[in-house]
DNA sequence: GCGGTTTTTGAAAGCGCTTTCAGATAGCCA
DNA sequence: TGGCTATCTGAAAGCGCTTTCAAAAACCGC
């Protein structure tokens, strides 16, 4: 059976609970708990015969009925549109390092891009008893947020900035639209774009709405055969640029949701004979592992997922503990330049 | 403050209870158990009573309380190597759809490569309370088993097969041998492996002792310096195809311990003027999202990562509900053959 | 050695739910 | 309608921990 060293262990009848080490260290529960729980107040000697007895038995404390007692749960919830998602899963883990050293545990869950499905895993979240939970953008169900509330715990969103919610995130439209600029700096005049869905998407649709406002400041424009919205993944990138060469005039830039979705594009340009960047330019965002491994290397929008990670975590271990924060806590994105963006071959110039 | 439809909620000062739930539909709280539970024996009349109460309060019952009194969390925990490894994230996510459809919760935690931190992540889960417990690979810390069983509840262990433990995994030393043995069918003699740290990973190690010993049955040998060890990702496979161009008479073919490392020696191959798979023959595993899109697209050993997930939860969630179960679950890998790989040009003959 | 602190300590009361057990009701048949 | 059984229901006892509160013990200066 067991074979922990030096003693035979209970058969597992029944594991330790408080009383057998209040038993065996001659003193009371609350004793127990009052070392247990580091609390100042105990003897020397009282402490040390109660963690020697934990120790022979091989204690540990009942979460639920610490949870129940304390009123705390000590786990926290995230629920993030795709948890196989490499930049949510980024934020999670870092989120989570915070968490775990703070005490916590995460409990993280799929929301898959559907404000209905979000709704129930939050609110299966809140039923398990979070301390606090992590959203991801500022669209959500009308009701969410009262349900949040009625639990009384607090919430970060995080990805982008809210105007109302506490947050941690970047602006989505001002780092695609200096993404933008830089494109038309470069002398482009046709830029397109390819986004994930953004249904129930502020981030998708804030960075499309940036690029078309920083092109109109400049005095161009996103043609709407230009602005392509498809499903994530490299295979939706390739769709993408092949939906995009079909109407029209092909831009000679383009800026694209993800990384995934820039690789696509770029595959499917050169299996049409386009040569990148000299035919066309193209930006992901995210900046994942391959990207500076593409050939050529991409430019991306890197978005600075540990620190998201973290500054949420703070952020909402702060407020469990009743510590004062900062509302809104911007984490700039970046525009990370490689080699598929160059000067357009012959500067367009329509 | 709260606006749901109809009534004035309480002021936040306390959320609602079971007791609450009783009073206002006019029965005890055992009835409101009994309902909220879905166990028979309630007449109509009561139960809808009840329900109406629990919709009007927005009751939800305190999980704490909950799991104190049933002993069991509605949890299940699962401690990974690295949280943010494709493999193990899609293993992650069907293994939480399983359960989050059986009602429980998916706990993961991050190991590291690392025996004693696994050890401490799992202990830290088991103090949680889960009441199910999923683990990576054969090799884990002498203490940790014996920890589980203290707790008294399940444990399985996923990615490679086990003789002595609950497993649902693949063979990972034969599917690398098909591999290797694909690759001397097609002509190959001077084979490399490249595989990620072994230490604490028995993946890694049956992948390479499968390679092995399948071209010692071909009478051929995997030299020392063909058999690299690097860290993951594809910063590691361009270092590890150098390292072994550093080493004597290269390779015409070798085999990866993920698709970042194939990534990684293709692009270090190609700098090299090396033509894949003209000069170098190379195969992944893992079948990343990106595998069918590289230059040559990459032949990989796929593993059914969805169905690891699957078949793992399902396993858990039968012993927690005290159903019988088989030990061990075998879960095929398979060898996709893309464009990586070709015979060698001139048919090495040492 | 004594009265008055200042620490330590344990008994006991929850935390909010489930579940047992016995009593109350309803149902059924004669 | 009465008697007997089959259903329902509520009171109360936990689940195992934390925490309050008052009592006990230790300490202190004189």
């Amino acid at each position: 059976m067991l074979d922990l060293p030096g003693e035979i262990l209970e058969p597992l009848a029944r594991s330790p609970v408080a009383r057998d080490v209040a038993h065996r260290a001659g003193v009371s529960t609350a004793t127990v708990s009052r070392v247990l729980n580091g609390s100042a107040g105990v003897r020397a000697d009282k402490r040390e015969a109660v963690m020697r007895a934990a120790q022979d038995l091989g204690f540990v404390a009942n979460g639920a009925a610490r949870a129940l007692s304390t009123r705390r749960f000590m786990a926290v919830g995230a629920v993030v549109p795709n948890i196989e998602n490499e930049a949510f899963v980024r934020v999670l883990s870092s989120f989570q390092e915070r968490l775990r050293q703070a005490g916590y545990t995460l409990v993280a869950a799929n929301a898959g891009y559907d404000l209905e499905d979000e709704l129930r895993e939050a609110t299966f979240l809140l039923e398990r008893g979070v301390d606090g939970l992590m959203l991801v953008g500022d669209i959500h169900h009308p009701d969410l947020h009262a349900r949040i509330a009625r639990h009384g715990i607090p919430m970060v969103q995080t990805f982008s900035l809210s105007r109302e919610r506490p947050c941690v995130g970047f602006d989505n439209a001002a780092s695609a639209a200096r993404a933008a600029n830089y494109l038309v700096d470069l002398g482009h005049r046709r830029i397109g774009v390819i986004s994930g869905l953004r249904k129930d998407n502020d981030r998708g649709g804030a960075r499309v709405t940036g690029i078309a406002q920083a092109l109109a400041a400049r005095g161009l424009t996103l043609a709407p055969e230009h602005d392509i919205e498809i499903s994530y993944g490299i295979g939706g990138g390739r769709d993408g640029f092949r939906q995009m060469l079909a109407g029209g005039a092909p831009p000679t830039a383009i800026i694209c949701g993800t990384d995934q979705i820039a690789f696509g594009a770029m595959i499917e340009a050169r299996a049409r004979g386009l040569d990148v960047p000299g035919d066309l330019s193209v930006i992901g965002h995210n900046d994942s592992d391959f990207a500076p491994f593409l050939d050529p290397a991409l430019t991306t929008i890197r978005i600075h997922s540990a620190e998201i990670g973290h500054a949420a975590g703070d952020h909402l271990i702060a407020r469990m503990q009743g510590r004062p924060v900062v509302r809104l806590t911007e984490i700039d994105a970046e525009l990370i330049l490689r080699a598929s963006t160059a000067p357009p071959r012959k500067p367009a110039r329509d």
